[in-house]
DNA sequence: GACGTTTTTTCGGACGGCCTAAAACAAGCA
DNA sequence: TGCTTGTTTTAGGCCGTCCGAAAAAACGTC
């Protein structure tokens, strides 16, 4: 199996995790290729039976390609923990270097990497390392659905570089209590107040990138959170 | 750079380090390829000019490809300490994960896991990291070529995963101190004591693929040493 | 329901790296 | 010297992954 195509595979799992929409567009958008392409390798993935794909419709992982994947992630970020606790990287700067590293990885060098980091739960995101957690899956409540006086746990962001710049900033930390204070009308920051009671405001934009756990909810129920 | 190219280079510069014949069968043997590749991969480093290429003729690395090659053999190296000191891996072992890690590894990576490992001088072979050791050679003198009652110490091994494989049923250590105790006729097998007064027989072939250093010449003087 | 826009697929082609077969060359030996 | 053997190069071709152009399908909107 190719880097190239262990790409792809970790790509649809991911969208598939966030609960983005699995398209042929978005899939060339984040590996940087033409949609051509992408519809070739899709047939090709699909003919060795890791991906389920139906022209026009429906792109989706088989049992086979999910346990591949699984296993990528699960080699990305036991090397994203190694980068982080050991050599000291940037939050914002792990992912891409645990992108490369992932692909020359066979499974004895990530189980005794893994040994070595002592099992870690989660990697520096807050993702569960699959494998590692007893739990399979993470929480998919965003900070953006919350409302005004909810409470929750920040638990996870997404993996990306840019909002991973900007989350810097914010000063937040993965496992903080968090209490939404206000959101301000037309897409306005969520204003969100930490354990040491600092305020912080945080766009809604990214918020959608923020996953929270043990949520109080105020007034309504979960049901009513898009409101 | 493709991975691929990467190890073009780094065989020629290996060839060269060990005083082999650097030939278009050879590179193609140790890459497992034919020997229409190697002619073709030739002339595309040689028009990248990192390879000096005369048809039937001379190979030979320019001064960018030397340089490549031994940022190639420093990251090479550094991963095979991580491997052997940190995820206990076996001297025979390393080799081969620490050949798909290199291609991997940006210069960034290289320099922090060379801090974490606290800038060692050599890799577990005995062969120095280019850029951690004030010397920039190893020592090119075999076990091979010592007499009988000459003794020397055991500074680096080839790293070559068979030879590895029967060097650690010799239990000899790097930096051990040795003496010919005698050599069989016929291309029959050194015996050499170790400092704990163990013998030891080994092998014409792989005697000379033990490097050694502080060799004390017991009747000879190096320049006899082939007789 | 028809039309323009966006998405997806098909088609033909490029490029890198590999191969085999065969030709050119080099080296050793009679 | 010329023949045999081994090495290297040339020629032609395959496969994987990428692309752009253009056709086909789906989507959104009036």
């Amino acid at each position: 199996m190719s880097p190239n195509k262990e790409n792809y595979l970790k790509t649809i799992f991911e969208l598939e995790h966030d609960h983005q929409k699995i398209s042929n567009k978005n899939i060339a958008d984040i590996l940087n290729v033409s949609a051509p392409s992408v519809t070739e390798m899709l047939t090709a993935l699909t003919k060795e039976g890791l991906v389920f794909h139906t022209p026009y419709n429906e792109i989706s992982l088989t049992d086979a390609g999910l346990a591949r994947a699984r296993e990528l992630v699960r080699k990305h970020r036991i090397w994203e923990v190694f980068l982080a606790d050991k050599l000291h990287y940037a939050m914002a700067d792990v992912h891409q270097a645990a992108d490369i590293l992932e692909h020359a990885t066979d499974d004895r060098l990530a189980d005794r990497l893994n040994e070595f980091l002592g099992r870690p739960k989660r990697c520096p995101h807050g993702g569960i390392i699959p494998g590692n957690s007893d739990i399979e899956d993470d929480s998919d409540i965003t900070l953006g659905t919350l409302a005004p006086e909810d409470s929750a746990t920040l638990q996870r962001v997404i993996d990306n570089h840019d909002f991973l710049k900007y989350f810097e900033d914010l000063q937040l930390r993965l496992g903080e209590r968090l209490t939404v204070v206000k959101k301000e009308p037309f897409s306005g920051p969520f204003i969100v107040q930490t354990s040491d009671r600092a305020t912080v405001a945080i766009s809604e934009n990214a918020a959608g990138y923020m996953f929270v756990t043990d949520v109080h909810y105020h007034t309504k129920t979960p049901d009513q959170k898009t409101e």
